[in-house]
DNA sequence: TCCGTATTTGACCAATCGGTCAAAGACACG
DNA sequence: CGTGTCTTTGACCGATTGGTCAAATACGGA
């Protein structure tokens, strides 16, 4: 669908807003359709004359996300200083848990949930990405440009420490009181995996 | 209610154990209380005899969950080593998740959600006990036991890190190609925590 | 055995859900 | 201005949901 009137794809932009507003915090069942039309602003059969069901919104959400979310790794330069490009994927990670936490807990939920919808992507264009980013890693290992690791496990422990910080914002932020905490998030993971990667 | 009969007893700890399995895959919204009712093999009136609604049955579920999770946290004695104690921590948490995945995401699945139904519990109870076990740790890194550490953060890590397993459990059997994940997870946690605390 | 109580169930209900449809209104273009 | 298309909406529908209720059944103690 290249042919778009302005009307079009501003109200599918709207409508994906609001979607991800709504299903990021209730899930794909919790969620509404009047809710999320009310989010838009829109009519509910106004919002089902651009998507046509409650699943073609959800399904419009994952199929970008994926894509995006994957970015900052496929972005690791086989080429580049192993500590900095590792370091560097940690803080690009890092700020999108800061600025798309909502993504990150659409992500979280469907992933919980068990993937019954992109299931077959994960066990196809991530695990693929993440076998070649994790040979890569490997490889500096046994050449003791960093500490020896399970590079997967690694990678989930990227994932794990820095998603944590969207997908569990609120109680992050009731143990520490409500204070912001990615400031000192970014510091701690950067001392983290420094850690684990260096010997000094 | 101390008095109960044996049917009693049973029927509830069936009825537990099915909204258990449903809310943790489905979340709140999305189990329903016939699922519920056809996994416990009663009808959904017989059900509704022993909790008198669906909050009733999550509320249960969640009640006994937040102190069965920190649990492990309340045993780590300032009186021990500090490797020892936290390492020990580390590796009760990963059995947790090995063992008890459906509690684990029973959990995220609410915080995720905005904790809803237990954000003064997150507030009060666990946050107590964070800072409480914060101290410790801040303590023994002042004394120069462990290396210096974020100690609020690095039980965000801890959590993170050995919950991810359980939470995302079919992303990383997706990467992994279905192979067992929690051999290699329980060496990898190890290495990553011993290398943050020490300095060798 | 009998009886009061605990347990179980089929039938039912009001509310909410995702989605449809026909018709009305706005817009672009000759 | 007219006309064909794009956009918007109120009214509505069948299915599912959480929950109720009265009646039937099982159980335990005297």
């Amino acid at each position: 669908m290249p042919e778009m009137t302005r009307i079009q794809r501003r109200n599918r932009d709207v409508i994906l807003g609001a979607g991800l507003k709504v299903f990021s915090q209730y899930g794909f069942r919790g969620a509404t359709l009047d809710q999320i039309a009310t989010e838009a602003g829109l009519s509910k059969p106004n919002m089902l004359y651009y998507f046509k069901s409650k699943e073609a919104i959800h399904n419009a959400l994952l199929e970008g996300l994926l894509d995006t979310w994957l970015n900052p790794l496929r972005a690791l330069d086989p080429a580049g200083d192993p500590l900095e490009e590792i370091l560097s994927y940690v803080h690009r990670k890092i700020e999108m848990s800061r600025d798309f936490p909502e993504e990150s807990r659409l992500f979280a939920n469907e992933i919980v949930h068990g993937a019954p919808r992109i299931h077959d992507a994960l066990s196809g264009e991530l695990k693929t990405l993440v076998d070649e980013k994790a040979k890569v890693i490997s490889g500096w290992a046994e050449q003791g440009l960093i500490q020896p690791v399970d590079a997967h496990h690694l990678i989930f422990s990227i994932w794990a420490l820095t998603q944590h910080y969207a997908d569990f914002d609120v109680q992050v932020r009731a143990v520490l009181d409500g204070k912001d905490p990615y400031e000192d998030a970014s510091a701690w993971v950067d001392t983290v995996f420094r850690r684990v990667l260096t010997k000094d």
